[in-house]
DNA sequence: TTCATTGCAAATCGTTTGCATGAGG
DNA sequence: CCTCATGCAAACGATTTGCAATGAA
């Protein structure tokens, strides 16, 4: 982890920004919640206990600074809220793929399948595609024995 | 496509729902463009054009609305906006992929492959799929033959 | 009359921007 | 000094809400 610090340290000063206290804490955080998908906001809140006089614009500056430099990846669950996440690692980029549960909110990744099927598409439509953004929506293990879940999602047919 | 309107009211009515004028206009705004993602503010203007009169909260209102009775799909490509569409017919509802060019921004559908990837999800994980957004954002043949994109998309490592 | 529905304007929420200040090379 | 980066507050764009007016059952 100290590594990946370092690499985005070497990162952010070839092409002449700084890593400064500010952005430090924020990828710090990152580091620390690397299995979340935090919001802006989240990451601010985190934050601001590192380094209080932190501003929630700065967050948004860093976050779009480290997403341009593919430090960071930017995603969307269609809640109005962008979240972000830290990369992986450099190349095996586009493969980012999700279960958000849509009574917890919980998010799971699930890295895997679908190779193949982004094999087909790009040769099937001529499409280069750059980022590839999967996500189930639906309800989760846990929450499938909460009756109120039940009889909201299970009992009714959806078309009368 | 006439058929398609007069279920939607029976839809409505069974909920003790209006298909007022609004409605309809709103409606059949979308059965006229069914090929495209629609913004709310996009169904607005078209509208108008049909009902001056109407409020763009009341589009904001009846998508909402058409989305609760799984009329319409509520979608997010991550661009700030959220885009509305028709469902094409009652259950095989949540097939819905679409290829996005980060070039020209062009939205084409892929509704097919995955549902074998669907079934190992829901095994998997024990996981209720409810609804799923493949999204894959690239460039499509078309911009690829732009030597502007070529430049900005093909050229650089992506990690230097 | 009653209750859903509407248009309008104000409010809200996430995000971005302008600007004067501050820190580092 | 010069530039980049920051905090703050104001601006912004998309969406939601409060409310009084409308209109169909």
């Amino acid at each position: 982890m100290e590594d990946k610090l370092t690499r985005i340290k070497q990162l952010l000063s070839s092409q002449r920004f700084k890593l400064t206290p500010q952005r430090q804490a924020t990828v710090q955080v990152l580091l620390e919640h690397q299995e979340d998908h935090l919001s802006a906001e989240d990451v601010y809140l985190l934050v601001k206990d590192k380094a209080p006089e932190i501003g929630l614009a700065t967050v948004y500056r860093t976050l779009e600074l480290l997403t341009e430099l593919e430090i960071v990846h930017k995603m969307n669950f269609g809640d109005g809220v962008t979240r972000y996440d830290l990369r992986r690692d450099e190349d095996a980029s586009h493969i980012h793929h999700h279960l958000v549960c849509m009574n917890c909110g919980a998010v799971q990744e699930i890295d895997y399948l679908l190779q193949d099927v982004e094999k087909i598409v790009e040769e099937t439509f001529d499409f280069s595609i750059m980022d590839v953004r999967l996500t189930f929506q639906g309800i989760c293990s846990k929450c499938k024995t909460d009756p109120v879940v039940q009889e909201k999602y299970f009992k009714h047919p959806h078309h009368l």
